[in-house]
DNA sequence: CGATTTTGACCTGCGC
DNA sequence: GCGCAGGTCAAAATCG
């Protein structure tokens, strides 16, 4: 209930997302997303949009194709259990219930307490708080946070996105000449993060995943008179935790696939390879059906702005 | 001078 | 158990 027009709302809100995401009809089953595209939103941390959404050159991007269906299957598997954690109400935000869990991250900092042993030296000190940041870690279980990353047609590595980062570490990717860094969110009890690397297979492709939900608005967020319209759409009902980045970028030519991922078993950090992101990109690209196909040939950019299935009602 | 980035070390999880 | 790769920390360096 209610579903048909916010269905209508989340494409007319990302227009840029909806466009890459669209095509993942064709390789996940989108139906179930489609009946609820809000949830699908939601899962993609969604709270509310403010579309700083200047993409002045989108343009088509035709990607070497990979035939790595292996990896098609897989993202469409970890999409599936995403899928499966939605509720169909829309406005319940399945998102925030797995982030819930993240807020254990910050709970099980007391229970390292109860690790510490007594202690003499300095040396054992400095032991200790390091054994403090295992507990840390190991009593967490490492529950993830849902996920999703995006691959960007950028030449800049760090995407604006409306929200302040703080880097917080790189590290060189396997099979890959391309590090990948790894940044934070700035606001104190906001723990976003999101980690951004190259695509080795088409550097020009940026792949940026993103880990849990912002607890605060953007800090930068103009309100142009445009965005409070789509902000109508999204912001009495859901809770301050919009993080779907806010693209504004003036310089750069992008293209957004998004490819959202459980946050168990995300395919992206056991094959370490962002050709992942490629294959999956180009694959979903490659299956669209063949009569969208020309038309998106035809229709360059406006494919990248508006969902295919409201050009098909055109 | 505070905020941010860099970077090497360390820890964890996972596959073999 | 071992090794590898991903992820994080934190001191030092750099920037604004």
């Amino acid at each position: 209930m209610g579903v048909k027009s916010e269905d209508v709302v989340g494409a007319s809100c990302f227009p840029c997302y909806n466009s890459n995401v669209y095509p993942f009809s064709s390789v996940f089953d989108f139906s179930e997303v489609e009946k609820s595209s809000l949830g699908f939103m939601e899962l993609l941390g969604v709270q509310e949009y403010t579309p700083l959404l200047e993409l002045p050159q989108l343009s088509t991007v035709s990607l070497p194709l990979h035939s790595t269906v292996k990896v098609e299957s897989e993202a469409g598997k970890e999409f599936s259990e995403v899928l499966n954690q939605q509720p169909a109400t829309p406005n319940s935000s399945s998102i925030s219930s797995a982030s819930s869990e993240a807020v254990n991250d910050e709970q099980n900092k007391t229970l390292d307490q109860v690790e510490g042993e007594e202690d003499d030296d300095e040396e054992e000190e400095q032991q200790k708080t390091k054994k403090q940041l295992k507990a840390k870690k190991t009593n967490q279980k490492r529950q993830r946070e849902p996920r999703f990353a995006f691959m960007t047609k950028s030449e800049v590595d760090h995407l604006e996105d409306g929200y302040r980062w703080r880097k917080y570490g790189q590290k060189a990717v396997k099979n890959s000449p391309f590090p990948r860094s790894y940044y934070r969110c700035t606001s104190v009890s906001c723990n976003v993060k999101k980690r951004v690397e190259r695509s080795f297979t088409d550097p020009s492709i940026v792949v940026t995943t993103y880990e849990g939900q912002h607890t605060h608005p953007s800090p930068v967020m103009p309100r142009s008179g445009v965005s409070t319209g789509y902000a109508n759409n999204f912001g009495s009902v859901l809770p301050p935790g919009n993080y779907l980045p806010q693209f504004q970028q003036h310089h750069h030519q992008q293209q957004l696939l998004v490819n959202t991922l459980s946050s168990l078993g995300f395919p992206y950090s056991d094959s370490s390879s962002p050709k992942n992101y490629t294959a999956a990109f180009t694959q979903e690209r490659r299956l669209c059906n063949p009569g969208t196909n020309a038309f998106l040939r035809d229709h360059g950019l406006l494919q990248d702005v508006v969902p295919s299935h409201m050009l098909k009602e055109e």
